[in-house]
RNA sequence: GUGGAUGUAGCUCAGUUGGUUAGAGCACUGGAUUGUGGUUCCAGGGGUCGUGGGUUCAAGUCCCAUCUUCCACCCCA
């Protein structure tokens, strides 16, 4: 026990149960994404880091790990910073390569690049792995896997009802109770205007997203700390206030800021996704925010964010429109909207509710037992034509005593034992036991096929 | 990054104000059953008490450092 190998801070290992019940969770979202004309890409684990840094935030940017150049590094580094021991500014010369935050930024690197061999809206989807050097909690780890959904080149609204129809469909197969919540970044800016503080929206946002969590005084306090004037929070009072159903908050909103630019915007365009999602007959309960903002600071239009209804775990899935991602990678005014499954969360979540499907947790239905050198071309010839009808089987590799060869069934989940000693192989009459109801009979490598089979 | 808790057998955990040889359940191995798992009974193996240092006649127990996991903040899937 001394030195017991171990993962990383934050990573984990998936054997084989959990690898079976998370492919189920990844088959399950890349169905309904390929239902609705996405298609796959990958890009690498690895980014430039001058394609990372300063898209995230100053917060993003601390996140980041970071690659350290191979061969002699610190021979090309400017000595004095190692000598102050700078390590933001020696981090620049000794790394030019850092592992992906999210999959946004990469697609978005991914599009710019590849913009000639692309027709648009292009609708893709990616299912993989992105890093942040966070501290791990519940729900939160340094390696987790994004399932993202986005297209870019359309402005369309209609894109967002996509993805909100795709958001709807996934929990509804994986039977999680969700709720939608809708906001809008335009919503935002027309608060902080109509509040006469435009230039502190974030600060505004940031304090006002804490709403559910520590309530209104709480959030109040914050502001002021932000340096918010008194009279702008007084005005705020009433955005915070807001409750009721999505068409009491829209004309409330609609009397609090609709009378800026923005605001209007912002409100027309909630409005008008509302009003298509209407056609559908959608399972999630959809709710605005007007608090909602996120943390991603390229939001422009639609936010997004889904919770599980049932399970306390932070979002399970979020995203919402940027306008101008591209724009950072030198090709401005192309529009894109996406989300973002959390695959781990909702791993977490069918694990609490117990929600995954019954499963044998073993590929093989039959499993041959080995009684030696005299009995294999027999068990090898009944072992093919198994594999040849489409069971999935496996012969034990050794002559090991019968006892271990069950109970090596039975730990994997076997439903079935064929036993082939020498009465069987003179036979050709193979046992096969049920290894549920302990049932036996003997009969001929046709039959049981067929009875496997049923 | 800041603050708090935690670590004893493969797993879940006991272990008294510091005091002889650190325990239990489950799991594992062997046997009862030399061709039968899952149930039952019997026996057995396995721990330098996270790691490194310190205090003490004596440390799983007290002190310091470090790492892991968990919780809150920050932020977020």
């Amino acid at each position: 026990m001394a030195q017991k190998p171990s993962t990383p801070k934050g990573t984990r290992d998936f054997g084989p149960g959990e690898m079976s019940r998370r492919n189920y969770i990844f088959s399950t979202i890349r169905q309904v994404f390929e239902k609705y004309g996405y298609q796959p890409i990958e890009t690498p684990a690895m980014e430039n880091l001058s394609s990372l840094l300063g898209k995230y935030g100053e917060e993003g940017d601390k996140l980041l790990f970071k690659i350290l150049n191979s061969g002699d590094y610190l021979s090309k580094a400017d000595g004095q910073l190692l000598e102050e021991k700078d390590s933001v500014k020696l981090s620049t010369q000794i790394s030019e390569k850092g592992l992906r935050y999210d999959l946004t930024v990469p697609f978005a690197r991914y599009v710019v690049q590849h913009r000639d061999e692309i027709s648009f809206p292009f609708k893709r989807y990616q299912m993989q792995p992105v890093w942040r050097a966070d501290r791990p909690q519940k729900g939160r780890y340094r390696e987790f896997y994004q399932c993202d959904v986005d297209v870019i080149g359309s402005d369309s609204l209609l894109n967002e009802v996509d993805l909100i129809r795709m958001i709807d469909e996934v929990f509804e197969n994986l039977q999680i109770n969700v709720v939608v919540k809708l906001n809008n970044r335009k919503i935002l800016s027309g608060i902080a205007q109509a509040i006469g503080a435009p230039e502190q929206m974030t600060e505004i946002t940031v304090a006002m997203d804490k709403l559910d969590k520590i309530g209104e005084e709480p959030v109040y306090a914050e502001l002021r700390e932000r340096g918010i004037s008194e009279a702008s929070i007084e005005m705020l009072k009433p955005v915070l206030k807001l409750r009721g159903t999505s068409e009491e908050r829209l004309q409330s909103l609609e009397s609090l800021i609709g009378k800026t630019e923005e605001g209007a915007k912002g409100l027309e365009e909630l409005r008008t996704i509302l009003r298509y999602l209407n056609a559908f007959d959608l399972k999630a309960v959809l709710e605005i925010d007007q608090s909602l903002a996120r943390g991603l600071n390229y939001y422009t239009g639609a936010i997004i964010e889904v919770k599980a209804a049932d399970v306390q775990i932070g979002s399970i899935c979020g995203g919402g429109r940027y306008d101008n991602l591209t724009g950072i990678f030198g090709m401005p005014g192309v529009s894109g909207v996406g989300v973002s499954f959390g695959a781990d969360r909702i791993y977490d979540v069918l694990t609490e509710l117990e929600l995954y499907p019954e499963t044998t947790g073993s590929f093989s239905q039959v499993l041959i037992t080995n009684f030696g050198e005299t009995e294999e071309p027999f068990a090898l010839e009944v072992l093919r034509k198994l594999q040849h009808a489409g069971i999935a089987a496996e012969l034990y590799p050794d002559p090991v005593k019968l006892k271990k060869q069950m109970k090596f069934a039975n730990d994997k989940g076997i439903p079935f034992v064929l036993l082939i000693g020498e009465e069987e192989r003179v036979s050709e009459q193979p046992t096969l036991k049920n290894m549920q109801t302990g049932e036996q009979t003997r009969t001929t490598v046709d039959e049981l096929i067929r009875r496997i089979h049923q």
